[in-house]
DNA sequence: ACCTGAACACCGTTCAAGT
DNA sequence: ACCTGAACACCGTTCAAGT
């Protein structure tokens, strides 16, 4: 066989991660395999081993590009708000939306671990700071008296709780699963949060 | 073959459990498989589905029992505590504990999701509700003039929050992981949403 | 009655061989 | 140079057949 070059590796590549998409978004990351990836672009499974280190690594591609649509959609909720507060409730909202939206490829991006040995790469790992850098962005602010590392800790706290929110709602283990309970809980958290911490800051 | 009654159905079926333990604490959900589990216990993996519906059921099970230990480990932890917000507090710690101490079988609970048709069993639902209900039980006091609803909103909001801080963390995808680094963000989380519920109420 | 072992339909990954 | 296809070592699940 060896069909010669009808498409170059950029595209197989490109083919590849549409596929797993598709994949995933109809039966999640148990239903993703790599012969299934291969007989939807044409190819035999050899192939993608010539384009991608193996089935982890093209996973891994799929959820950076599941993080940068995330990324975008958070971004854009910035457009409609004016104080911090209600930023950092925009950004929690266009999360658990994006989420619900999205459930399989949202969900594939937590639900992937690495081999034991593996180490996450330094490009994905920039993309998960990014997202916590936004939430920061909104509340310094707020936050002007404090040190940088109080700073990070109180963005890690309220994303890392929307996050706990958002997961535990979007695989069932809740018994809420719309977007407009998930928000009521969210909200809730954003707003005490950072309620208790402007009384803890007037304290000082 | 065919070794006549060694072991009881009951014996079996608790064989089978411990050594599935025994496999995820060492290699995760990953590394567990029905092939191993038979060799460990010394049956052929047919055995295995005379005994268990198929591994789903299985990891069920060893889940539930992971469930009844991180239950025991949290109510312990009421012992030594006087207020609803010192008790929340202890109660958090105690989870991130449990979930450091125990990280590959306490991330499968989470990370184990049943096929597409299938429904999570009430015995099972059931000990995930337990659990809200501990965390309610000791908020009431600081919310006896609010609806059930509230109540429960509360007391998910908060425990969905301890939770996102603790599965980010032992997944790996913060950059703490040390028990101690976890306590600030869960205590930080506790102690302003409490706080801030408090003034939410006074200005009602 | 209790358990086996072989079969079936799948996996991820590699790599000599074909064009 | 590019890709194949067969091989290897694994899966989950079933079920006729053995004791």
């Amino acid at each position: 066989m060896a069909r010669r070059s009808e498409h170059s590796k950029e595209q197989i590549r490109e083919m590849a991660l549409a596929a797993a998409e598709d994949i995933v978004e109809a039966d999640g990351l148990a239903g993703l395999s790599a012969r299934k990836i291969a007989k939807q672009i044409g190819y035999t499974v050899g192939t993608l081993y010539l384009v991608f280190r193996n089935l982890d690594d093209l996973v891994l591609h799929v959820n950076a590009r599941t993080l940068d649509a995330l990324f975008a959609k958070i971004q854009d909720s910035l457009h409609k708000c004016r104080t911090p507060r209600t930023c950092v409730l925009a950004m929690g909202r266009a999360y658990v939306d994006f989420a619900t939206e999205n459930p399989k490829r949202w969900n594939m991006v937590f639900e992937h671990q690495l081999a034991e040995g593996e180490e996450v790469p330094y490009w994905f790992a920039d993309k998960v700071n990014m997202m916590f850098q936004l939430v920061q962005l909104q509340l310094t602010p707020l936050l002007e008296s404090q040190t940088e590392k109080k700073i990070d800790l109180v963005s890690k706290t309220i994303w890392c709780g929307v996050h706990g929110i958002c997961s535990l709602a979007v695989t069932g283990k809740l018994d809420i699963s719309d977007a407009e309970s998930i928000h009521v809980l969210t909200d809730s958290l954003i707003n005490n949060y950072l309620a208790g911490m402007a009384t803890t800051l007037k304290g000082e």
